[in-house]
DNA sequence: TACGCTATGCTTAGAGA
DNA sequence: CTCTCTAAGCATAGCGT
């Protein structure tokens, strides 16, 4: 107990955090707060979303609303017909329906 | 200008916004958060991570990084093996390597 | 790894342009 | 749709457990 007065948050560099469980804790908190954002946008909007990220042991981890599986296929194929699997692929690979994709990504 | 006092931020109900233009605002300006909150956590922890989403016009929206192909693919490819095309879509369709999707979508 | 705590930084509802 | 502005709700860094 005793707690000190020095709690609180502290603003922090947009940086890769070089601790390594600081980052393990970081990743376990934000990847719970974006996973609430989406649920509360698909929620609040009525919207499909799709959350999909690799820790940093490489697990995979995901959020899907209503789940992920039907959001990327929609992405994937926003057509859903039925074609050749590996048209199906390269679409995929090639789709430009990403407008803003660029800007976010700097 | 002549601001009244009454502005700031008032609590919401987590249920769809039933006003079309308040959910379209709202639905962009949370977007956007969403997002930015991506790009921290990849920077932050050096991660992949994909997002997609439909807005309420069906438009899918996208951001990733380093972007939404290569973590989509890493996801329903995970071991990057060349493989048969149906077997492909049939994997990603059956995978189950979401430990806490149920939890979060309740 | 997860959880509890709390001061603070961050996000955003609401209103206007 | 985007942008601004403010106040206040919300998320979270840093710490302990």
């Amino acid at each position: 107990m005793a707690r000190l007065p020095s709690k609180g948050r502290k603003k922090i560099q947009l940086k890769r955090i070089e601790i390594d469980k600081e980052r393990a804790v970081t990743l376990s908190k934000r990847r719970n707060g974006i996973f609430k954002k989406a649920h509360e946008l698909a929620t609040l909007c009525r919207i499909q979303i799709a959350i999909i990220l690799f820790s940093i042991t490489g697990k995979p981890l995901s959020f899907g609303s209503p789940n992920v599986q039907s959001v990327v296929c929609k992405f994937l194929d926003p057509n859903q017909v039925d074609r050749q699997p590996n048209d199906f692929i390269n679409r995929a690979i090639n789709s430009n329906h990403e407008p803003k994709l660029q800007d976010f990504n700097k």
